[in-house]
RNA sequence: GGCGCAUUAGUCUAGCGGCCUAGGACAUCGCCCUCUCAAGGCGGGAGCACGGGUUCGAACCCCGUAUGCGCCA
């Protein structure tokens, strides 16, 4: 330990209790902060990441997370994964599974929390019920909180009395103000009362957010909040605070909408005795009508644009600029470019728009620069999935699709895309979309088209694009059309759409055999129909 | 109602007093390439919320106003 400047001190990690593995690393570099009795104390980073399990991860919740993860990298601290599931009405394990293989899926490994374990477990809070109980109750005890009988019925009258009379509606410390007599009588009588926080009633409460800068509260803002319910449950911010600071947190980066709260946390951890983290608050993610990202907004969990086909990678780089940047120009980023650079200092302010165009064209421009047996790899699970193929399958045409992706790897911007732009490869015969039929098929010359086709197919030797390129750029001169009016009604033949992966190569793809039973059956279609 | 935070084109952003006749990207529009669709290339339109100051000089500093959002209830 040493002391460094005016009222700083290095605090060695043992003195915090820290026994882990990332000892090593947390020696290295100490970069993280809090303050303790106004004494600013330095210290390995740790931050937190503490969802409710109440639905599937959701963007917004991806980002902040994102936020906390690629600040630990790059200060060499520790990501901690919390699940603050003390609502058990809406909290599921379903939720917890699917929220942890969200984070797991775009690579945001915590180095405690659910299934990895640590040194400050559990990393439930259903499990940490007690440690909100005995917090309360030492408060209580050194008299910095307080029992309150008010009732709701009670709260609500007095709430609006007041506000009709222009005062503010905040709690008015009623029952803080009882006397010794009054407390032992509502004690033995054992009325239903509240745990309330003896807010101070003056001075100010200032911090230093890490992205909006120094601010100042007057305390007279601060209100007695509630700290036990009634039932004995804790609320939101005793919960938060008390599993921060048992769990030694550094940095507390969360979504702006809890900035004023952040005044009400400090005079908790104050009170508590605990160091008081520093914070960041990021800008909100708001859906295109500059709401709250919600299910209007269409998808809104990470679960659902892994579905559709998302790379984590897309996904991880669009969520980190949403709110970050590096300069005016970079706008991809690897994952170690992202730790790399990534300084809490230059997120944005702002709240930013989740802009699913600008998502589905990153992800288009990674798929395009992966490497094809990469991007091969990872479309079976997406055809798998549409029931175009299976395992048997993949086992015998590994090669086959290799040989698919260079057709389609330019042309996708989701993995999911790969059904539609290449399903008919695998179906056993065509359908023939009726628009396409009319647009490219009802020509007259086109069975002479299909019939010339046939045979250039048939006849093409070496079976390959070059060759069946060659023979059906002869077409068209020899039947006085235009060169696309043959492409078109080949391709609506075989693929039975307007759109398709390029010619010559999806029918050498797609066979001699096959290509040859198509443009008859279409040929037969058209004899049949006229 | 109180307190707080924010405000550069439709969207994400660069900018931290002269480098700005404001840079990049998505989207959009036009042209080129072209067997369709993409991808790619070239080009266009579009922005400092408003009003006062400070300064030789303001997108940038200060003060108001407006708007949006958040928190408390």
């Amino acid at each position: 330990m040493c002391v460094s400047g005016r009222s700083t001190i290095r605090v060695a990690v043992a003195l915090l209790g820290v026994k882990d593995n990332n000892e090593r690393r947390v020696c290295a570099r100490m970069h993280g902060y809090g303050t303790y009795g106004g004494i600013r104390i330095v210290t390995a980073v740790r931050v937190r990441f503490a969802p409710s399990p109440t639905g599937h991860l959701h963007i917004g919740g991806a980002r902040t997370a994102i936020y906390n993860w690629l600040f630990a990298q790059h200060e060499g601290g520790t990501f901690v994964l919390r699940i603050d599931d003390t609502d058990p009405e809406r909290s599921t394990e379903e939720h917890t599974a699917s929220i942890l293989a969200s984070l797991r899926w775009m690579g945001l490994d915590w180095d405690e929390g659910p299934e990895v374990g640590g040194a400050f477990g559990p990393y439930f809070q259903s499990g940490r019920l007690d440690s909100y109980t005995k917090a309360a109750e030492d408060l209580l005890a050194a008299g910095k909180a307080y029992r309150c009988y008010c009732t709701a019925e009670e709260l609500e009258r007095r709430r609006e009395a007041a506000l009709s009379e222009g005062r503010p509606p905040g709690y008015d410390r009623r029952c803080r103000r009882l006397s010794d007599r009054e407390r032992a009588v509502n004690q033995d009588a054992r009325r239903a009362c509240t745990i309330r926080l003896a807010a101070p009633l003056t001075g100010e409460t200032r911090f230093t957010d890490l992205v909006r800068g120094d601010l100042v509260f007057p305390n007279s803002v601060l209100d007695d909040y509630v700290l036990l319910r009634t039932d004995g449950t804790p609320t939101y911010n005793l919960a938060s605070v008390v599993d921060d600071a048992a769990m030694r947190m550094t940095h507390i980066v969360r979504g702006d909408d809890h900035l004023s709260n952040t005044p009400r946390q400090i005079v908790l951890f104050e009170a508590l005795g605990a160091m008081v983290p520093a914070f960041a608050h990021m800008p909100l993610t708001w859906g295109t009508d500059r709401k709250r990202l919600s299910k209007r907004h269409g998808a809104t969990s990470v679960e659902a644009y892994r579905k559709m086909g998302y790379l984590p990678e897309a996904m991880l780089n669009y969520l980190t600029l949403l709110g970050w940047s590096l300069d005016d120009k970079t706008t991809f980023f690897t994952r170690e470019e992202l730790v790399r650079h990534f300084t809490l200092g230059r997120v944005s302010k702002n709240p930013g728009i989740f802009d699913p165009d600008k998502l589905e064209w990153m992800n288009g421009s990674y798929i395009r620069e992966l490497d094809p047996a990469d991007l091969a790899g990872r479309l079976v699970p997406f055809l798998e999935e549409a029931g175009l193929i299976d395992e048997d399958w993949c086992r015998h045409n590994r090669g086959w699709l290799h040989r698919l992706v260079p057709l389609v790897q330019e042309r996708l911007k989701t993995l999911a895309e790969i059904v539609d732009l290449a399903g008919f490869f695998f179906a056993p015969t065509v359908t023939i979309d009726p628009e396409a039929a009319t647009k490219a098929l009802s020509i007259e010359e086109v069975p002479a088209i299909l019939e010339a086709a046939c045979e250039v197919v048939e006849t093409a030797e070496p079976f390959e694009t070059s060759t069946i390129e060659a023979g059906l750029r002869d077409l068209p001169p020899k039947l006085g059309v235009k060169p696309k009016v043959v492409f078109q009604a080949v391709r609506v033949a075989l693929t039975g759409r307007l759109v398709s992966p390029p010619l010559f190569e999806t029918i050498e793809l797609l066979g001699r055999e096959r290509t040859t039973t198509r443009l008859k059956a279409a040929l037969e279609q058209l004899r049949t129909s006229r």
